[in-house]
RNA sequence: CGGGGUGUAGCGUAGCCCGGUAUCGCGUCUGCUUUGGGAGCAGAAGGUCGUAGGUUCAAAUCCUGCCACCCCGACCA
């Protein structure tokens, strides 16, 4: 364990990787931008995957699972989507190995595959591929699949959980009779997004939509919730997109209407990936390390007992158990460290590490009075509670610190939206405050373009709730009917 | 993919310029004492020096290729 830590102010980045490996969340594999996601790291994504099911399931979403290997002829139809991901694609070529002369194991070049299979780096291609033949009428409509795959993108630069060559995430691809529906369920994603971003993960989010620029290969309109991280560069965590009649045009999905009439089907897909494990640590923690919000958090709270002869511990063990039965009744996770192998000390740096939001600390003296020692992770308070209705006042404050993780990054992320009206002011705060700036745009992706090459801020979004306003545009000072925001991003 | 840097025990490192078989700390193991904020003392174990070649009597050290990581750039739903 690190004793002397490198700090978030000293060097962000660098204290980002160390706690992804202090923290036991994953480390890098043999294998070029590949990481393996180790059990806490894990722990928690299932957390994340449960929760996020459940939407997707009480929103009429059913999974499935569709292959790893896309053919390459597939992948070709959609012309965008293809040239989009072109650039980032492993390749299958061979499907044998074979022992040589000097008994190294080499590709056989017999085995070389009439075509070419992708690994995929998304699932439109296979899927409507396959949604060509379940679709034949209305009556098939809509088809509102959900999958939970991997998939991998040949990422030139790679961070732990941000960007991975390989990553896990779940996909989601809706098929619908007509434009509105499909674009109502574009925005209903969104909205679970955005509601399980700031509910389970504590993560204030702006719900946009991504100018033509961002807008994903194949889509017609991308929309997005984007997070602010602590060093003030933005997060795009999920997208969800109207894909329009594209994907069915590329695929030939048609479907006969009530009225009779041969139309192309319209299509959403929608997606988050373990990049929010990289939202949640880079969002909340601190230099002691993670600060995990209790929706979340694998143990939500930890029991540490403390003793020194075996009498005592025996004492303080019998009560450590009765306490983690009384909050097990009541739905709380609860680990008991009662491993002898380390100082009380110890767990709890250990524990604080590894984000647990709360700490019961039980000893002989607890004992006698019937108390034990509480302390939260976020605020780092210490308070002597009593033992008897110890599962309430753990729930009240299990609620307190997802609100309060909350509230802070909120407070944060409304402080670093800048309103800007000139290009210098533009520069400077970027320079010096980072965070979201708020500003005019001509609606130029020259424009945008322009801007990014100059100060490496780009458009995150247009806000959803945003209100129109005659500005002039930041760069060009053409006229403008509103803002949009700007950020330097992951 | 371009530029720069790094790779030595589980982790962090010294040694590299100037070649002679590897330093220190943490951790690990054993024993005793400890336990309410990262314990102390004593003893011990642990190494293909990223990898493959080359130069040399001799390579962690010099040279070349490759692999991986970090930083900057380009790229990136």
């Amino acid at each position: 364990m690190a004793f002397e830590k490198v700090k978030r102010s000293e060097n962000y980045s660098e204290w980002y990787n160390n706690l992804v490996k202090d923290a036991d969340l994953a480390e890098h594999a043999a294998v070029k931008g590949c990481m393996i996601i180790k059990p806490y790291g894990y722990a928690i994504w299932e957390k994340m995957q449960q929760q996020l099911d459940k939407m997707f399931k009480e929103t009429g979403h059913s999974n499935a699972y569709f292959p790893l290997l896309i053919p390459k002829s597939f992948f070709e139809k959609e012309e965008k989507n293809a040239e989009g991901f072109a650039k980032e694609c492993a390749v299958v070529t061979h499907y044998r190995l074979k022992v040589d002369e000097n008994r190294k194991i080499i590709v056989d070049p017999e085995a070389k595959l009439e075509e070419e299979l992708i690994i995929r780096p998304t699932s439109e291609a296979i899927i409507w591929n396959t949604y060509k033949s379940w679709i034949q009428s209305y009556r098939d409509l809509p088809i509102l699949l959900n999958q939970w795959a991997n998939v991998m993108r040949w990422e030139m630069r790679t961070r732990l959980f941000l960007r991975t060559s390989e990553f896990l995430w779940q996909e989601g691809h809706t098929a619908h009779a007509n434009a509105e529906e499909a674009l109502v369920e574009t925005k209903q994603m969104l909205d679970i997004y955005a509601e399980f971003a700031e509910t389970f993960l504590g993560v204030p989010v702006i719900k946009g939509v991504k100018t033509p620029n961002e807008t994903f290969a194949g889509a017609v309109e991308t929309y997005c919730i984007e997070g602010l991280m602590q060093d003030g560069k933005a997060l795009q965590m999920g997208t969800s997109h109207f894909l329009g009649q594209n994907f069915a045009k590329a695929f030939d999905v048609k479907f006969q209407s009530k009225e009779g009439k041969l139309e192309y089907v319209w299509a959403t897909s929608w997606g988050v990936s373990t990049r929010l494990m990289g939202a949640l640590i880079m969002a909340h923690s601190d230099d002691e390390g993670l600060v995990l919000p209790p929706n979340l958090a694998p143990h939500q709270i930890v029991i540490v007992p403390i003793y020194r002869t075996d009498e005592e511990r025996e004492n303080v063990e019998a009560a450590a158990k009765d306490i983690k039965q009384k909050l097990e009744v009541n739905n709380i996770s609860v680990k008991f460290d009662n491993r002898d192998t380390h100082k009380p000390g110890y767990k709890f740096a250990e524990w604080e590490l590894k984000g647990v939001p709360l700490r019961i600390g039980i000893g002989p003296r607890d004992i006698l009075n019937g108390t034990v020692e509480l302390a939260r992770r976020d605020t780092k308070e210490k308070s002597v509670t009593s033992i008897e209705g110890i599962e309430n006042t753990v729930k009240l404050l299990l609620s307190e610190i997802q609100t309060t993780i909350f509230n802070r990054a909120k407070i944060f992320r409304d402080s670093s939206i800048h309103e800007v009206n000139t290009w210098e002011e533009f520069q400077i705060i970027l320079e010096e405050k980072a965070g979201f700036i708020s500003a005019h745009w001509d609606g130029n992706s020259e424009t945008e373009d322009k801007i990014k090459q100059l100060t490496k801020a780009t458009i995150r979004c247009i806000p959803l709730n945003n209100l129109l306003e005659d500005g002039k545009c930041i760069l060009t000072g053409n006229p403008s009917k509103q803002r949009v925001l700007f950020a330097k991003a992951y």
